[in-house]
DNA sequence: CAGGCAGTTTGCGCTGGCGCAAATAGCCGC
DNA sequence: GCGGCTATTTGCGCCAGCGCAAACTGCCTG
């Protein structure tokens, strides 16, 4: 049964295709389910496909050759994920897991010169991707060496929470469970870190957070913390 | 006067070309002169060009809403730079900075498009020198995530040296001139701690450091260091 | 519904590395 | 050769956040 056409039409890495272009990008890939936890690909392993997250949530983890492990990012609905083809790659840099049960297209990697010079807009929108990906990757570098531990985890609060920030009537909720180590895996830290920030945080009413559970109940407040910054030159 | 092709035929990002592509591609350039400190764009700036660094050492700088400064990496001879336009960027996301006199190609972002679809090589040369800016980026957060400033400084003036070393009879000179606070700010630390292990270091001989200048003596030992991790997980 | 496990909380002590400040030392221009 | 500027070194005190360890708590499973 061929993919069918709504499943991507209105993704900003398909913007400006007619049915007939998603058709034909379509009719390349193959869906999948990676039930929650299991990987979608692995660190170092022989870069085969690209993908789009067509639902659920994905961590990408870098482990070092010591074992420790850090979050790269996050991947929600509709973006673009293992674009190593399109950077040159072989192999994947990091790995993905399913942080839920995920849906996933999945283009061998035989298709991305054809996908991307019939349809260039295509290819443009996965080179801004991987841009914003710099981009990010860069400012977090910057952050780590400028900021203090609160302020870093409470950006990276808010940097989850509006990505995929569910509204319930408590406040917002991070919408796929998440732990404390997952937290300091992200902000460079440790989960006893984390957890004794949460706690301060619960006791301020600013968030309110249970098992694998982070709900930003007051997110103005979080930003004043995420921006009262450790002191810089003077300008 | 035309550029001389073989100003750019052993370079990288142009293998694959022959005498008459580089020729056309030269022919869309303009070539400049930057004086030491000055800058060949500056953050935030309007992207219309991109460039290619013909001799010199460049430095990549970011620059917080607080003044805080990080070098996110040297260019070095050979090397595109500022090819936002690559990613779909409108603004460089940094500033660069001449580290000593530098000769530079300049192309017009309208460049781009006729370029990268007429010498397919050259863009994809252009997205592999992306895709290895992220991965050292990535490559930098992990680090700065599990190591110590001890190995990270370690690690920075390894990856220095051997992009531009320069051979002495005592070793190998960093060839530009380059600060405590230089280093500190790639590595996420402080000029204070900077010196304190160069002068470590110098006492057991692994380095000779003098005013804005490192020559590594022992970069074995110096690799030790850089390898001598924090305590990881069992496995 | 009894365990057991994974995730979380919290106390406590310690230390790496920062912040501040002052002294020193190359280097450049005049 | 004399300032003066910029880069560097070094001492000292302090504290954010880590490491360790132990207790706790939901949740899932049998």
């Amino acid at each position: 049964m061929p993919l069918d056409r709504s499943l991507i039409s209105g993704l900003p890495a398909f913007a400006g295709l007619d049915g007939k272009d998603l058709d034909a990008i379509l009719s390349r890939a193959r869906s999948s389910r990676f039930p929650k936890d299991s990987e979608v690909f692995g660190q170092e392993e022989e870069a085969t496909s690209f993908f789009l997250l067509l639902s659920g949530h994905i961590r990408v983890v870098r482990t070092s050759p010591e074992g420790h492990q850090v979050i790269a990012r996050y991947i929600t609905e509709g973006e673009l994920f293992g674009i190593a083809i399109a950077m040159g790659r072989t192999t994947y840099p990091a790995s993905a897991v399913a942080a839920v049960d995920c849906v996933v297209l999945a283009w061998p990697n035989s298709a991305w010169a054809e996908l991307q010079s019939r349809f260039p807009a295509f290819g443009a929108s996965a080179y801004r991707t991987i841009g914003s990906r710099l981009q990010e990757t860069q400012a977090q570098v910057m952050e780590m060496s400028t900021q203090q531990v609160e302020q870093r985890i409470a950006h990276a609060l808010l940097r989850i929470v509006s990505q995929s920030g569910r509204k319930t009537p408590e406040g917002i909720e991070i919408d796929f469970p998440i732990t404390r180590q997952d937290i300091a895996e992200m902000t460079g830290t440790t989960l006893h870190t984390v957890s004794r920030l949460l706690s301060a945080w619960e006791d301020q009413g600013i968030v309110r957070s249970g098992r694998q559970k982070v709900t930003v109940t007051d997110p103005h407040a979080l930003m004043l913390v995420s921006e009262h910054r450790r002191k810089g030159p003077a300008a």
